[in-house]
RNA sequence: GGAAGCGUGCCGGAGCGGCCGAACGGAACAGUCUUGAAAACUGUCGUAGUUAAUAGCUACCGUGGGUUCAAAUCCCACCGCUUCCUCCA
């Protein structure tokens, strides 16, 4: 949700980002006039009860033959201060309907325009240059035993998937690097519900426009979360947290699941895109002023494990427009797929600043003693997805996939992953 | 799934229609005392809205409804927790 003082005090600011993301500006007008009629609504209310209180107590200690006309005069008041209680709520519910229906505010610096309107920050490592004919990531996994997508088929439908022997160990292999790397830097590792609240999915902002992307479970009226992000931002939701000793920085892995509605026919090779994968995602906790250099180094920490698998990457500046909701900047990192010889997404970090905990009622105590809204982060510390890139990026002549040095302590020093030789 | 009990401030715990935003105790914070600390004593000590205001007013005692002039207190529904039974990885 968007902070109502900037609403008040500076309402073009919230325009200026309408306009850059390519959404509503007059809606903006609409909040701003619902927030007045809110206020008045809400004033006239307690103003009446404050009256209505004051006169139950003359009731209270009233004598006896005087109490039932006081009484009298009071039903009047009580059927005013319903009316005007009942026109508060209705105000407000009015203003949240609009608030919430405005995304983040964009930070400066962030380029206007839409899903290809992105800036290249930088090109980072070198593109193999293979001497022989490549295998797609398919191909491979088929031939190396590590990938079973027929029966993944058959057991769940399409986008569904087996990873087998070297593959299933592959991604824990990475997993574990990922979880340590986190750790060092002073991430608690959290395994996170999958399962959550409406509030919470709400709450995180990803029930406004892609809302079909998600699971959901009627009989129990819970989501299926699509990264655990979601569960990462609710942890702390309703409370005050201390952050006079840093920031509060999670790690949690999660099996992610999504429906891919938008997404019939494309990527439909492979595991680049499924209904389910794991994730160990970042997620940190932090006072306003410090989320932009948070962003800078959770960036950095997902610069550093692309390195450790030697994957050639490009980190590109997303463009308003194709921003979540939630995000006030973010920042994807590809890395390089030979099969189609193009950059795909392998990570993304968004800064929320203080969307999410806006609407989550997260705070923080500051110095004064006063509260104040916090700011969350967020990114990818490694997928299942990245086994595409780190399978077709170090694949062999001889078609084995050489291993990255830095994975090898979690796979028991293997180098290679090998095609079984057939008898 | 069945039965009973319970959900109050940072924690424990009273209150069970008006005098309750809430006794009391602990923790925490500030001060007095002390060379310093402890102890003792004094004070502060929930969150939010409204407002120029740390004045006043309003809301919040699991959540949502209802009864009443008036609800933490009564009624209903839901959620959660505990114990017992049943079941189960």
């Amino acid at each position: 949700m968007i902070d109502l003082n900037l609403l008040r005090e500076n309402p073009d600011a919230i325009k200026a980002s309408q306009r850059a993301r390519g959404a509503s500006e007059e809606i903006v007008d609409e909040a701003i006039a619902a927030e007045v009629n809110r206020r008045a609504k809400l004033a006239e209310f307690e103003s009446l009860r404050a009256e209505q209180n004051a006169h139950s107590k003359t009731v209270a200690t009233a004598p006896k033959e005087e109490k039932a006309a006081l009484v009298a005069a009071a039903q009047v008041l009580a059927a005013n201060v319903k009316a005007a209680a009942a026109a508060a709520t209705d105000a407000s519910e009015a203003l949240d309907k609009i608030l919430w229906q405005i995304e983040n505010v964009v930070c400066e610096g962030v380029p206007a325009g839409g899903e290809d309107d992105f800036d290249v920050l930088r090109e980072v490592g070198t593109k193999p240059n293979f001497g022989f004919t490549l295998k797609d990531h398919t191909e491979l996994g088929l031939d190396l035993d590590i990938l079973d997508l027929e029966r993944g088929v058959k057991v769940s439908g399409s986008r569904f998937y087996f990873l087998k022997g070297m593959g299933a160990r592959l991604e824990i292999a990475m997993m574990s690097l990922a979880l340590d790397q986190a750790a060092e830097a002073g991430f608690t590792a959290l395994i996170t519900p999958t399962l959550v609240r409406p509030e919470v999915m709400a709450g995180t902002g990803f029930l406004g426009q892609h809302a079909d992307e998600i699971y959901y479970l009627p009989a129990d009226d819970l989501y299926l979360t699509g990264t655990s992000e979601v569960a990462l931002a609710g942890y702390h939701r309703d409370e005050i947290v201390d952050l006079t000793d840093g920031p509060l920085r999670y790690a949690g892995w999660s099996t992610c699941y999504r429906r891919e509605a938008g997404s019939a026919g494309r990527d439909t090779k492979g595991i680049l895109r499924v209904h389910q994968f794991n994730k160990l995602e970042m997620f940190s906790y932090v006072e306003p002023e410090q989320a932009e250099a948070e962003h800078e180094k959770l960036l950095a920490w997902q610069e550093l494990m692309l390195q450790k698998c030697e994957l050639p990457y490009r980190v590109i500046h997303t463009a308003a427009g194709d921003l979540g909701s939630s995000a006030a900047r973010k920042y994807d990192i590809e890395a390089w797929v030979p099969s189609q010889e193009t950059y795909r997404e392998l990570t993304s970090t968004s800064n929320c600043t203080t969307f999410q905990a806006r609407r989550l009622n997260m705070r923080y105590r500051k110095e004064d003693g006063k509260t104040a809204t916090l700011a969350t982060l967020n990114g990818t510390l490694a997928t299942t997805r990245w086994l595409v890139a780190i399978l077709e990026n170090h694949q062999q002549p001889d078609g084995s996939v050489r291993i990255p040095e830095a994975l090898r302590p979690y796979l028991g020093g293997t180098e290679f992953i090998k095609p079984k030789v057939k008898a």
